[in-house]
RNA sequence: UGCCGGAUGGUGUAACGGUAGCACAGCAGACUCUGAAUCUGUUUGUCUAGGUUCAAAUCCUAGUCCGGCAACCA
């Protein structure tokens, strides 16, 4: 275990001092708990993390760094109803791949079932929880509304040795599911809801992921994850805002038994992100109604699939940091995620040549051109990255939209009886085009080639690929998953409506041959076109399928003058 | 119409009684063997009404609007 040293200010003097890390400093310069910064990030594994958990994950592990305290990992198994071990598995991957550690700080709320029901003993021994007979449905009555008070239960005054031995009977199985829950005894009038004798434990006979048959009663996550926190010295524990309504609860559990510490509960706003969804529920719908491939589908924004749509952690990471930790609901724009990762891409990514929509080009003087190797830079944002050959030959692919018939004005590429460069290749000049007689598309450009000392007078450069020296690739394009911002604010129409159907378009392309050998997750960057990552699942070395990551940036209208 | 929280450009945020700043997006330009990157410029903002103060995004009052809360979910 690492003591963290006593540092009254964050050693991140340039981040932005959002109202946790001002707390914190607060925290500090009063001398809590030693000038200690112990967080924890407390997943339930019965999903799959996504963009909304990453925000949390940054916040957290980066926090303890920030501060020289520690993060703990720790999974909030207290519903073995929707828990799996699966979840766990790719939780972790998860988390790792962000580029967190939590070292051996790696707990289960479940390790603490046995310290738990210890707990529940002592708030039944202190008259201050209770066993009731009351079913869900009943309580409900009991419980009231917001505006009206609730009333009391029956089992309310049952003497504490008679709950003690209920308790106690509870646990050994003696009683059916529903039969009786523990109850707080707190107040029936709170204005608060979550005050007004909240349950503490249920029978539930549920096979759990870790502890088996051992138990058929499982706590609540109010009565469990405070005391884990306690448990487990966590100095800030931060969620986010639908729980500042439960904070009251979450102090009081704390308040009235024999834990070693009181935990600060602190509430942030949760990310929302435009043209995507954030639930749990509603992400497993997706891929349940089969409108994705799966939770690793790169259009979704769990955390697997931006792995494999090839986001690099590190530009999640800049992100989450972007954002900003506020306590009012926003809805940041997808543009802000995707500025992170073409900064990332941009300066870390190899640049290849990548033809997505092959257009034939015959060069008419090939004497001059039969075959050439060039040289490309394989990355202009850092030298050592160096040089690559590339073969260049006498009949080429460039991308259809690279060339227009009519071109508009100020179309700077090439059209018939226009020149432009080819990317490390000399210059291209259009000569002849070649169409198909019933449809009128255009088959072949016939054109004429020079040197790159001919210093042609051009305002263009175009990729392009060799038709011999090139191999074929799928590539899978994608665009925004949803045709609207804010998928939930439509009350007319279930978000699945919304869907955008053209979310994906795969294609055909010629690439590089070098490309074809391409390792599973590599990043590249496809020059004037996008950042496409190797499809680690699909792809096969002589068979890639390349995942466009984000489209480059493209100032080009073509109505603008 | 109960309780809790909140409100700064199109979006995300900063300013903690003293010049409303930054980023994204947009627009315009420079540069360019990527119409990328880079660089420059620029449009747009303190929810409303009162009050305190030499001075208010910031403090006070009232209102408006938004979010959350009535699982044996987390």
């Amino acid at each position: 275990m690492t003591t963290a040293p006593t540092t009254h200010t964050s050693p991140e003097p340039g981040a932005p001092r959002h109202f946790i890390r001002q707390l914190i400093d607060q925290d500090l310069a009063a001398g809590k708990r030693d000038g200690q910064v112990i967080t924890r990030f407390p997943p339930e594994p019965n999903g799959y993390l996504h963009i909304g958990h990453a925000k949390s994950i940054c916040l957290n592990f980066g926090l303890a760094k920030e501060y020289g305290g520690r993060c703990h990992l720790r999974y909030d198994d207290t519903n073995p109803a929707a828990e799996d071990v699966e979840y766990v598995d790719a939780i972790e991957a998860d988390v790792r791949w962000l580029g967190f550690d939590w070292g051996h700080h790696h707990y289960f709320a479940s390790d603490y079932f046995e310290a738990l029901y210890g707990y529940a003993v002592e708030l039944i021994e202190k008259g201050l929880a209770y066993v009731c007979d009351l079913s869900a449905e009943a309580f409900k009555d009991y419980r009231g509304v917001p505006t009206r008070p609730g009333t009391e239960s029956p089992s309310r005054n049952r003497p504490v040795a008679e709950n003690l031995d209920l308790f106690q009977r509870m646990r050994a199985g003696e009683f059916a599911d529903g039969q009786y829950v523990l109850r707080a005894k707190i107040d029936m009038a709170s204005p608060n809801l979550h005050l007004r004798d909240p349950t503490l434990y249920r029978i539930k006979r549920i096979h759990h992921h870790r502890t088996g048959d051992q138990w058929c009663i499982y706590p609540m996550y109010d009565f469990a994850h405070g005391i884990s926190d306690a448990i487990e010295g966590i100095t800030h524990s931060i969620c986010t805002l639908e729980f500042e309504v439960h904070r009251p609860l979450y102090d009081w559990i704390l308040d009235h038994i024999s834990v070693p510490c009181h935990p600060q509960q602190i509430e942030f706003a949760r990310l929302n992100l435009t043209y995507t969804v954030m639930s749990k529920r509603r992400l497993l719908n997706l891929v349940r109604e089969g409108y994705v491939s799966g939770w690793d589908d790169p259009r979704m924004p769990t955390l697997c699939g931006m792995r494999r749509r090839g986001y690099p952690p590190a530009a999640i990471r800049t992100f989450c940091e972007t954002i900003g930790v506020t306590k009012y609901d926003s809805m940041t724009e997808m543009e802000l995620l995707e500025h992170s990762v073409r900064a990332e891409l941009n300066r870390t990514s190899l640049r290849r040549l990548a033809v997505l929509d092959p257009l034939r080009v015959v060069i008419t003087n090939s004497e001059d051109a039969e075959r050439h190797v060039v040289e490309a830079v394989n990355n202009p944002e850092d030298e050592t990255a160096g040089k690559r050959p590339v073969a260049f030959t006498s009949e080429i692919y460039i991308d259809r939209a690279d060339f227009a018939e009519e071109p508009p004005p100020k179309y700077f590429r090439l059209a018939p009886g226009k020149s432009v460069r080819l990317r490390y290749a000399g210059f291209l000049t259009c000569e002849r085009v070649e169409k198909d007689a019933v449809t009128g598309t255009v088959q072949t450009l016939y054109c004429r080639w020079d040197p790159p000392e001919a210093k042609v007078k051009v305002k263009a450069t175009i990729h392009w690929v060799s038709a011999s020296a090139s191999a074929c690739a799928e590539v899978r394009l994608y665009d925004r998953l949803f045709t609207v911002a804010d998928p939930m604010d439509d009350p007319e129409r279930d978000y699945t409506e919304l869907i955008n159907p053209d979310s994906l378009r795969v294609v055909q392309a010629r690439v590089e041959s070098a490309l074809a050998e391409a390792e599973p997750g590599e990043a590249f960057q496809f020059e004037r076109v996008g950042y496409f990552c190797v499809d680690a699942k699909d792809s096969r070395p002589g068979a890639p399928v390349f995942n466009q990551v984000v489209a480059l940036k493209d100032s080009w209208k073509p109505g603008k003058t």
